[in-house]
DNA sequence: GAATGTGAATCTTTTCACAGCC
DNA sequence: GGCTGTGAAAAGATTCACATTC
């Protein structure tokens, strides 16, 4: 999904699979959890569980992280804790700036366990101009025209875009040229950046329709009450066919 | 990260890989593009370019669904969109409910391509008693209490969850007892559901720390003004060391 | 005895490269 | 000549199962 960078070619050993860095969030919640009821160990199987994951799966996870484990024991809480939001980098402070302060832009801003670890809002940014000195969560919106000051001043190096879609790639442009090399979509496009920038999407209708795949497989591999308009008419002949050559009922004439 | 279904043992021939699903979307939001401005044929190379694929992959992802293409052509944008949007059951009409009107379930109901394909919001539920009946995005607000009745009076079988994260595991399981078999979870907690419900989690928190990961290693490996709180100590020797040997500089004492 | 850490086996996904067709 | 469709190879991720350590 990220871009990422192609390179880091010698020295390996920080080769940590990106499938296992996803993971590492979902860790250090459970966590945190733990660590918040005062739990001071805990063993595979338990974090494993509450983090929804196999253990066998989260052992070879922190294995590449490094042996923070104790044979016949377990994890001590509050040590891996530490070293799971250090490999995150949530130990040093993450400017962020919010663009596109509509419903989904507050409620960003609003969200809690945001400012709660490693990540700070840095400002809300707008391109209304009637939005602009408005306060959400807190903290004035600012125009768009100030985009780059902000991002420079703050040292903003993640940017979320929360805008229609229309405006999220000329957005994206103006962050990236600004400096800003992370960057979080919320808008329905796909973003285009240069090497070396990192783009992670995030979008409703995607993951509805996922769902929608698999509700309908559910469903007894036909039922349900069809609402589809008549299949676009093809021109083509006869040569069409299903995956193991099952044609479909539904198949266009 | 769904939990699907496990079996499905015979018949074969469905078998469309998760990944390939999971990109299916895309190439639909691509192809409605083209369709909207009128363009005929496209190919592969054009229309992977627009997803923000490799041709290849697009290509493999199109075999698993069937022959839709014409060598030396390309595809039929029309005929394509039809066939992916069947593949993903949006040739019917999901009716979906919201629960947790807040600032980001307001902004889940007003998002408009939402409705567009194949999603209808049947309901949008919340436990505030003070928020019964308000208006948001041209449809009342309902009680907590009348979540079942919703659910089975309008066939939903798709639920998402907008609520804080105290709530979502008990509205979780009054939506999977009503009948709802896939859920959408953008509260930050670990949904535990019955096999047989697929669950699909949004989560804003955990999408930035996996950024701050990639960000970190580019400000050089070491960079960036730590903010780090000191290391929680820890008991055990010296048995610790770093994936490779390498012990890092920050390890604590 | 209990639980980690990890090679080896398995499964999935991506990429390559080219035969087949228009 | 151009572009799809797909076997085969490569890369990546998960699971198994057990030696190792406490």
């Amino acid at each position: 999904m990220a871009t990422g960078r192609t390179h880091r070619p010698a020295t390996r050993s920080r080769g940590i699979p990106e499938a296992t860095v996803a993971r590492l969030p979902l860790y250090l919640r459970a966590l945190t959890a733990l660590s918040e009821r005062s739990v001071p160990t805990v063993s595979s199987e338990e974090l494993a569980t509450a983090a929804g994951v196999n253990s066998a799966k989260l052992r070879k996870d922190f294995s590449y992280l490094g042996s923070y484990g104790t044979r016949g024991v377990g994890y001590d809480v509050e040590y891996l804790v530490y070293q799971i939001s250090r490999e995150l980098g949530l130990t040093q402070d993450w400017p962020v700036v919010i663009v596109g302060i509509g419903n989904l832009g507050a409620a960003l801003a609003n969200y809690g366990g945001f400012a709660s670890r490693g990540f700070r809002v840095a400002a809300l940014i707008d391109a209304d101009p009637a939005m602009a000195g408005k306060p959400v969560a807190g903290l004035p919106v600012r125009h768009t025209d100030e985009l780059e000051s902000i991002i420079s001043d703050n040292g903003v190096s993640i940017g979320v875009i929360a805008t229609p879609a229309g405006a999220a790639q000329q957005v994206c442009d103006r962050l990236v040229a600004a400096g800003v090399t992370s960057i979080l979509n919320f808008a329905p496009t796909v973003l285009s950046v240069p090497d070396g920038v990192d783009v992670r999407k995030v979008d409703l209708s995607i993951e509805l329709q996922i769902l929608a795949f698999h509700e309908q497989r559910k469903s007894g591999e036909d039922a349900g009450q069809a609402v589809a308009p008549p299949p676009p008419l093809r021109s083509a002949s006869d040569g069409r066919k299903g995956p193991d050559g099952d044609v479909p009922a539904v198949m266009p004439a």
